[in-house]
DNA sequence: AAGATATTTCTAGTAATATCGAAATATATA
DNA sequence: TATATATTTCGATATTACTAGAAATATCTT
């Protein structure tokens, strides 16, 4: 993952409401949750609900599908844990070499 | 973890000259770099890179240990580690068990 | 003490983000 | 077609963050 990107996954997550929803999702599993059940469980007003959704998915760490008038939220695995191994990613290879 | 700190460590995170920072810190292990090898292997203004570095102390993801003139700068290892773990807590728990 | 080195604080202009009610859109059902 | 349900878009306001030059502080060396 290049830098750039992971920098703007974490900023989305770097948000108290949006990380309340990934970590929703993360929990729900693979196939998904209704934006109406995050909404109920979470009690955060439409607008604003779909503001912060949009914005996950505007990074790649959330997908949509819709069935009928229902739009499930799957959380990307993948990118997560992309977004887990950029952090430590060469972790240490200099200890106790100062360059 | 509690989600309001692991949102602000992620935020911290999700900014690209920090996690250039936090990434050079997480790389150069345990003894610290400091903040002048920071700024010249990053190319930062110095003000703009004791503001960023500032807010990683903030949130616990760095701390400093001064020797005469150098400031080093200490990666929080732990902190890193569990901001990984809370990303992935109870990850799939609820996988085709619809609340 | 004076000068050099390392780093921070101050300041201010610019830009981005958060919030949510109201209205709009999309889909299903009667 | 009319109504209900699910979700988004619009719009406006308020708050917070980014950047970097200049000045200040801290420590070391001579």
């Amino acid at each position: 993952m290049k830098l750039e990107m992971a920098a703007k996954r974490l900023a989305e997550l770097g948000h108290e409401t949006r990380l309340k929803i990934f970590r929703y999702l993360v929990k729900g599993g693979h196939q998904g949750v209704p934006v109406g059940e995050i909404q109920s469980a979470l009690d955060v007003p439409g607008s604003t609900l779909s503001h912060h959704i949009t914005r996950l998915v505007s990074v790649g760490l959330v997908e949509q599908r819709r069935e009928g008038r229902t739009l499930y939220c799957v959380p990307q695995y993948d990118e997560l844990h992309g977004l887990i191994d950029f952090l430590q990613e060469e972790c240490c290879v200099n200890e106790n070499n100062p360059s």
